[in-house]
This record gives C-alpha cells, sequence and structure tokens, in this order.
DNA sequence: GCCAACGTTGGC
DNA sequence: GCCAACGTTGGC
C-alpha cells in the first residue's frame, strides 16, 4: 500500500481516521452478539484474505469508524457502527486446531493471520438493505455495492459513511 | 439451492 | 510463471 509505505517513511500519521466496513454472519456473529460482549468489544476473528488483513494491518488506525454489515442476510443490510479500540495484532484463531478459522500455515511463532478490536457505537435505527443504498446517489460508486466485490474489510469514503450513518439514524 | 465471480493451489 | 481445477463468498 503505497500510502501506508509513504507514512512508514515519513513517520507521518494520518491526521484523520479512516472509515471501513466490516461484513460478518449474523449466523455467526452480529451486532447484537456484539451488543452482549464484555465492554461492546470484540477480536475481529477470522479474516483469511490476504487484502482484507492487508487493510487492517497496514491501514487501520486506533480511533477508524467501521460499518458493520450483515452478509448471508435475509437481507443482507448494514446495521450499525463500531470504531476500531486495538490495533491489528496476531489472530489467535488461525493456530486453534479447534477453531474453524485454523490454518495450518499460521503459528505463534509466524502468525499468519491478523486481527483488529472493534467496539459498537451505535446500532442503527433500522438495517439498511443493499436495494435501499442503491437508491442513493452518493453511494452508487461504494465498493459493497459493486458486482463481485466479496472482501470482507473494506474501505469507505468519508461521504459514504456520513450518508450511511445519517439514513440509519432515521426512523 | 443456484451460480457468478473471485481467490488459492498445485502440476507442469 | 502459467493456468486449470478447485474451493469460497455471498446475492438472489
Amino acid at each position: 500500500m503505497a500510502q501506508a509505505n509513504q507514512r512508514k517513511k515519513t513517520g507521518l500519521r494520518m491526521q484523520t481516521a479512516k472509515h471501513w466496513l466490516m461484513k460478518t454472519e449474523p449466523d455467526v456473529f452480529s451486532i447484537d452478539d456484539l451488543a452482549r460482549s464484555p465492554k461492546h468489544t470484540t477480536s475481529w476473528i477470522g479474516v483469511r484474505n490476504y487484502q482484507a488483513r492487508n487493510f487492517m494491518r497496514d491501514d487501520m488506525r486506533l480511533g477508524d469508524k467501521v460499518l458493520i454489515y450483515h452478509s448471508n442476510a435475509k437481507p443482507s443490510c448494514v446495521v450499525g457502527t463500531a470504531v476500531v479500540v486495538k490495533a491489528s495484532h496476531p489472530d489467535h484463531s488461525s493456530w486453534d486446531p479447534k477453531s474453524p478459522y485454523f490454518d495450518p500455515k499460521s503459528s505463534p511463532e509466524n502468525p499468519r493471520w491478523q486481527m483488529v478490536d472493534v467496539q459498537l457505537e451505535t446500532v442503527f435505527n433500522r438495517p439498511l438493505s443493499l436495494p435501499e443504498l442503491r437508491e442513493e446517489t452518493v453511494l452508487e460508486n461504494m465498493l459493497l455495492l459493486k458486482k463481485g466485490m466479496r472482501l470482507s474489510v473494506q474501505p469507505v469514503t468519508k461521504q459514504e459513511f456520513s450518508k450511511i450513518v445519517q439514513m440509519g439514524k432515521r426512523g
């Protein structure tokens, strides 16, 4: 990631938090599960895609805002927001043989996968389905809405984030 | 449950 | 390093 390399070289930090979207299957872990978690916080275990991992590892910062998205749901929808409360660290589920996310190529000595911790911020007044999001001009270029997009951690523009939060606040 | 669109693996 | 085969994601 060029921007991240630039930051490493210069020692500069992004002055403003960035915005993200993270997918979860509600049958596995829903926003309600997050609300019930201690301190409304969870480690985002189970990301097993290199591009998604690299976003977490190289670009996510403490305080970054995250849209929580329910995939494989009826309907699939954005359901709320969270905030990054711990930067990327090794995903211990990757070397746990009992975990569904076990990867034999990962170990505590040489972890292959990373995770961040996120804390629930807001649960929207109502879920925002994909068809509803597609109606918004501001969101017409949103990655989530692109055909074939299956990245489980993806960047969101500030404008997209603000629009969705505003929609979620409406009754 | 179907299947398009991806991502990964492994033979060569 | 190519690319076919396979596995996965995720909307519908």
